[in-house]
DNA sequence: AGCATGACGAACA
DNA sequence: GTGTTCGCCATGC
């Protein structure tokens, strides 16, 4: 469940583990999101450089490959990142509780 | 079965 | 805004 809601991430966006779990419906289990995203971010078709924590901290970068990267692509793809942080995260935010919704 | 840990989050001081 | 504590629940020892 969790790859599917991730590959739905629009390009240019991101997301929160506590978004993600919410979505599902397991919310508050915010980590479970992110111990799946463990096992899926090996996975090529997901985007999990997209998926940040709520403070919109690359706080998962260091289990990249290449922890670098994740920033340089989130950059490439018109997310402005500092420091492993994103910035005016509410306006690149993508709630797929809500988003999807519509 | 119990204890510690983790890509988190929210509440509280 | 920062630091601490608790809840969450799957995994590993």
């Amino acid at each position: 469940m969790v790859y599917e809601v991730v590959k739905l991430i629009p390009v240019g966006k991101v997301t929160s583990y506590g978004a993600i779990a919410n979505f599902l419906g397991t919310k508050g289990s915010a980590r479970m999101v992110g111990w799946a995203m463990n096992a899926a971010h090996n996975l090529h078709n997901v985007p999990a450089h997209r998926v940040v924590n709520r403070n919109g901290l690359l706080t998962g970068k260091n289990h990249f490959e290449d922890p670098d990267r994740m920033q340089e692509m989130l950059s490439k793809e018109g997310v402005i990142v500092k420091e492993d942080q994103i910035q005016d995260l509410t306006k690149y935010f993508w709630d797929p509780a809500k988003e999807l919704e519509l």
